[in-house]
This record gives C-alpha cells, sequence and structure tokens, in this order.
DNA sequence: GCTAACTCGTATATTCCCGTACGAGCTAAA
DNA sequence: TTTAGCTCGTACGGGAATATACGAGTTAGC
C-alpha cells in the first residue's frame, strides 16, 4: 500500500533529485525558494509542484528523508563499552549530519507545525540522553546538571562547530576533535 | 559635527522609541517588519522611514544600539581576581545581553554585511578571550584547544541556554547557573 | 508668532515569492 | 503502439513587504 497507484522511473528519479537539492538548499539557507530548488535539482517548476503541491510538503519530505539517512548512520554507531568512547563515535558520526541538519531544522521550523518537528527530531537526542544516562550510572558522567540541559547543550556545542567550519570563521584542522574534547570535559564530573 | 543640521528634541524621541522598539522585536524576531516595528514604537511607518530610509539603517542602528549598552554594562564588570570567578561575573552579565542580541544578530546578518556585523560584534568576543588568556597563563584554564574555539563554544553555549530559555523548552530555574557551571567545566585543565 | 522641522496618512510602484491554470509535448510501460 | 503518466513552459492572480511620492497638519525653537 505503498503505491497508490504505480508511479513511472522517471518520477521517482525526479523525486529523488528534488529532494536531494531541497536538502542541499535549505541546508545552506532555510529561505531557499522552490525555483532555485527546483533549478538546483535540473528540474523545471512545475514539475517539483507536480510532487510537492506546498512548499511545507517539500519542506517535510527533506527533513524526512536527512532524519532517516541520520537514524541509519547514528544506529550503526556502536554504543557499547566505555560510555565516554562511545560518546566519542557518537559524536564523530553526527557531525557531518549536523551540519545540514541545523539549517535544514530553521527551514522546517517555519513551517511545520512544533509537534511534527519534534516528532522527527527526537530520535537523535533519545539516543543521545539514553548514552548519557548510562554513562551517569556507571559514574563516569556528572550528575550535577538536569539532564536535559546536558543534551541541549551537547547539542549546541556542534551545531556551533558545524556553523564555524560552514562560515571558515575558524581556521581549525580538527574541528571534530575539539569538539569531542569539549564535549567530554563537559560530562565529567567536576572535581 | 556628530549632527550636520541640529535635530529637534521631539525627533530624538522618536529616533529612541523607534530604536527600543527595534530591539525589542528584532530581538524576538529577526523577520520583524517595519510596519510591527513603527507600531510597536508608536509613531507613523513614515516617521519611521524618515530616520531610517532603508530596512538595513534601522536594524544596524538598532544592533550599535544593543552592543553599545552591552558595552556599558561588560566594561564595569569586574575582571580582576579569580580568572574562574571572574569569568562567573562575566556570563552572568552577559546572559542577559545575549537573550536579546542572539535573534538580533541573526536579523543583522541578513541585512548587514559580515564585516559591519563583525566589526560591530568583535568587543565582547575580545573581552572574553582576554580574560581566558590571562587564566591560561594563571595555570587555571586549558591550554590545550585553540583559544578562538574556546571562545566560541562558549558564546554557542550562552546562545544556546539563551535559546532554550526564549522557546521554554527546558523548565529549569538555574539557567544562568548552569551555564556558568558547564562553561567552567569546559574550560577547566582535563585530568 | 514665524519658520523650519517633524509627523503621519493615503496612495502607489516594485519586488519577490507562492500557488494555480492551461496546455503542448515527451516517455515509460503494458 | 497505444495510453497513462510525466515534464515543463507561459501566464496569471494573490499576498506580503519594501520603498517612494505627495501633501496636509502639527510642533519645537528662535
Amino acid at each position: 500500500m505503498t503505491t497508490r497507484t504505480r508511479r513511472r522511473a522517471d518520477a521517482e528519479r525526479s523525486i529523488a533529485r528534488i529532494v536531494s537539492a531541497a536538502r542541499e538548499l535549505l541546508g545552506r539557507d532555510p529561505a531557499a525558494t522552490i525555483d532555485k530548488i527546483a533549478a538546483a535539482a535540473g528540474v523545471g517548476r512545475m514539475t517539483l509542484y507536480g510532487h510537492f503541491p506546498k512548499r511545507a510538503d517539500l519542506v517535510e519530505a527533506a527533513l524526512a528523508d536527512t532524519l532517516a539517512d541520520g537514524e541509519r548512520t547514528l544506529s550503526a554507531v556502536d554504543l557499547t563499552g566505555d560510555p565516554r568512547d562511545a560518546l566519542d563515535r557518537l559524536l564523530a558520526s553526527s557531525w557531518g549530519l549536523m551540519a545540514e541538519s541545523s539549517s535544514l531544522l530553521a527551514a522546517a521550523q517555519e513551517v511545520l507545525s512544533p509537534g511534527r518537528v519534534r516528532e522527527l527530531h527526537g530520535a537523535p537526542a533519545a539516543r543521545l540522553e539514553e548514552l548519557i544516562r548510562r554513562g551517569q550510572s556507571e559514574g563516569v558522567f556528572r550528575t550535577d546538571l538536569p539532564i536535559g540541559w546536558l543534551v541541549a547543550a551537547v547539542h549546541y556545542l556542534l551545531k556551533g562547530a558545524a556553523e564555524e567550519e560552514r562560515t571558515g570563521r575558524l581556521d581549525v584542522d580538527g574541528l571534530p576533535r575539539l569538539v569531542t574534547a569539549s564535549v567530554r570535559s563537559l560530562l565529567t564530573p567536576p572535581a
């Protein structure tokens, strides 16, 4: 029941290219126009409208596609063993995703209902929170700050680093290393 | 030579009210319209255009005014003594400013040249960097990460916390305390 | 009280974008 | 080869926002 009426192969290809272009452009500029996205996808504007009647439909599709990719990537990360090492691995894998999804998320928040965004975006945060919880119970992560704040703080550090890279403000070689080192400090119990 | 032709008192008052309203609205929504700003300031739209011909002029004036206020506040902070305590004081004072300027900064970045934004925004970052440097030389702050990254990381943590408060996502009592604790961890030399 | 400065409404031009309508031409799939 | 699905151009309408033009009324400051 996935396709009501069967879809032709060329339509599938068009949709894939449109979504890909939308991810790319919306990832850089939340206000990217339908025009530009269609042009970047190499299809006419009307073709795009044929598949995504409203702008919100396209934004949602792009976000869902990105997050599905993210889920696939993150679910492959080995979260067993020392929570600190597991966190490093998780952050390393999150790195590439964050660079794209931060701006895309902003686009989504302008167009989609808050509930819908939360629903789509909840999984990654939950995974991180779960890991932090385990680290806390094993005594290697701090417990003196609320878990919600810790998750948010990690998120903002990651997002900030992604922004630094995107704008090229920081001429730094190993930005991922800085993030992992910083997050580790952030989560380590204070002396 | 500040005023080419002398300005009347009522004009000064109008300008002050407009800038104040612009700071308020742009601080909440980077896309606030001229209309709404004029309405919030209690002046006609045409009066506003009389003083700020282009939208960019108004945004720049609002940003400059906010940062001037910030400079005044931050320059009053006692940065002597233990760098860690000085940092706490600096963050506490930065807290209120950041909540406003984060969204306003976003508005500015859409309208003003990157160089202009940087120029207006450089002072607070420099003050923080100076303090971190002193802490490093006294051995209480870490030196294993580049100073530029540390400054940026503090900035993003602060900004993130401000955003959490604005959206009310985190039902947390003492957000400032969380920020200072987190930043302290971030800057403490790792064991 | 005179004058320049200021306020501010209405109207209008412009620009940009979304979304719809119509229709001609192409192509995959049976 | 037929046909349903797909592509895509052009054109149009609507909305929102910026910015300009004109002009009448009001007020501060000398």
